[in-house]
DNA sequence: TTTTTGTCTTTTATCGTCAAAAAACATTTG
DNA sequence: CAAATGTTTTTTGACGATAAAAGACAAAAA
């Protein structure tokens, strides 16, 4: 096998949401930006669409001859792509499996048991290595350094130095900045979660990567904003394998974030720095407590 | 071509240099160990000698019977992993060539110009991207994001804050803790430097790494040691290309280290901080000065 | 019995190839 | 003539194959 076409599968399964039974369908470059694919693709859903029957095309004609059946969706497997097929088995592996430190890391072992060929492991290992979770012996194989206690601590204490920073920056951003209006719907989203956080507590993971992302684009440094990618996919996965208590831990985390919110409107450099602490020091313990 | 036995190469050069007329070879593992590299590679390389007439070769007896020659040497070129190959080309299409920022870069032409394969350069670009400089447009091209003033804002930011904290660190650790001959050392070569500085001005780049990676290491983590990483691809590379009163900075930048030092030997954090801050401060203009 | 050597196996590094997807160019249509 | 469609070219994404290098195991020597 070469490449597949999970582009056309991922871009068609979006496509097919949209249909209106009887609406005409916009032209091609249009749809090329609404779905995030080139001309090119668009041409082959198209053509997929009329083959069956979903659409008739001649040239600007574009009309919905009927409403897509669930049969008609490509299956959501199919639609990932190879990159993220790999991460993911990896790091179900890393969870679920044999994951002591030192250990080696076999690229065509990997490839085989993942059903990839070995390039798109190299290139994920490389990727993934500057997560600092795993190294490469040059010449050699790769060792996993683990999810040990010391690389809980090394990654706190930089998440701790780039988002006191990013939270001063924050506040001191003027209040007609819209990065405020995108801050107050996150707050809102927290008071709704909150009143049914009993049984909805799992979507808590999400809400909190995109409340810290927002907070970091203040700093305006690329860097720092990079750098929250190693905490969300270590956090991700923490989240994955460390169910014990989650529901009380994230009330406790949004009552955190809502203050620390309140801090940011508050523009007082104190306040937003004791929330702030206080909250990724609460984040700190209870990963360091999953650890051990 | 498939890999090209550049490990060997490079190993047997450095074979040769030990080489001593009349002297006998130490075992396999032992030399493998010398020169790191395999035992594999080891025996490559001794049959290669023998073959040569430059030793005898009998199981345990291993006899230098002549001198080597110049000719013996592989040629250094040959020495070079491909790894560096690429990045020392890429590099210097950056510095000499066309590097606006918003550029596209196609892999395809880039494996042509520098004549390897696509995969070598995929595989560099994902470990250069972590750098900042590039970025990713998934299904698409990298694009350059350039040696702009505000990259090198954003790296002096992170740069000034991850050596803070690591100075700080170092000065607390105790006199008894071995780090402190290494800084004696590269404080006499300060010393010996400042003597020779008008002629031998060239050798601070490498001593000015050795410096601030042995105060990166006090940090004890991985994230600030890492990215010392990024420091060093941009000022080796910023030093290529700025010329311009090199003698002058390079001498300023001594006393500046050795002020510093004369800071971490004190362990008073006030003055610590202060020679970080004057020196960080200076590198950073510097750097921008080269960039607009 | 430990170290060294001889031999065989496994794994990495790198390439060329080819389909998928993007991008560029040419032609048509309103 | 500007926007849309039709067509061709370019570029990426992924694979399998193979030599170099590492690593493992067995036999021999000290």
């Amino acid at each position: 096998m070469t490449r597949q076409n999970n582009v056309l599968k991922q871009a068609y399964n979006a496509a097919l949401a949209q249909l209106e039974h009887g609406a005409a369908l916009p032209s091609e470059p249009e749809l090329g930006q609404r779905l995030g694919v080139s001309r090119t693709t668009v041409r082959s859903i198209l053509s997929r669409m009329s083959e069956e029957g979903l659409i008739s095309w001649d040239k600007r004609q574009k009309t919905v001859l009927r409403a897509p059946k669930p049969a008609d969706f490509f299956p959501e497997e199919e639609t990932d792509s190879l990159t993220e097929v790999v991460e993911r088995a990896f790091m179900r592996r890393l969870v679920e499996g044999s994951r002591e430190p030192g250990m080696q890391i076999n690229e065509l072992e990997l490839a085989r048991a993942i059903g990839v060929g070995t390039s798109s492991v190299r290139e994920f290992l490389i990727r993934f290595s500057r997560f600092g979770l795993i190294e490469k012996r040059p010449n050699s194989h790769w060792v996993l350094k683990g999810f040990t206690p010391s690389f809980a601590l090394e990654l706190a204490e930089i998440r701790e130095m780039f988002e006191l920073r990013s939270a001063q920056a924050f506040a001191a951003l003027p209040k007609s900045d819209p990065i405020w209006h995108e801050l107050d719907r996150i707050e809102a989203d927290h008071h709704a979660l909150r009143k049914v956080v009993d049984s909805e507590f799992k979507q808590f993971s999400a809400l909190d990567e995109r409340f810290h992302r927002l907070i970091h684009t203040a700093s305006l440094n690329r860097f720092i904003t990079d750098f929250y990618d190693v905490i969300a996919v270590v956090f991700h996965h923490h989240y994955q394998w460390n169910k014990a208590g989650e529901r009380e831990r994230n009330a406790v985390a949004i009552e955190e974030h809502l203050r620390y919110i309140g801090a940011l409107h508050s523009g007082d450099a104190a306040t937003v720095e004791a929330a702030c602490r206080t909250h990724l020091a609460s984040a700190r313990k209870t990963m360091l407590e999953s650890m051990s």
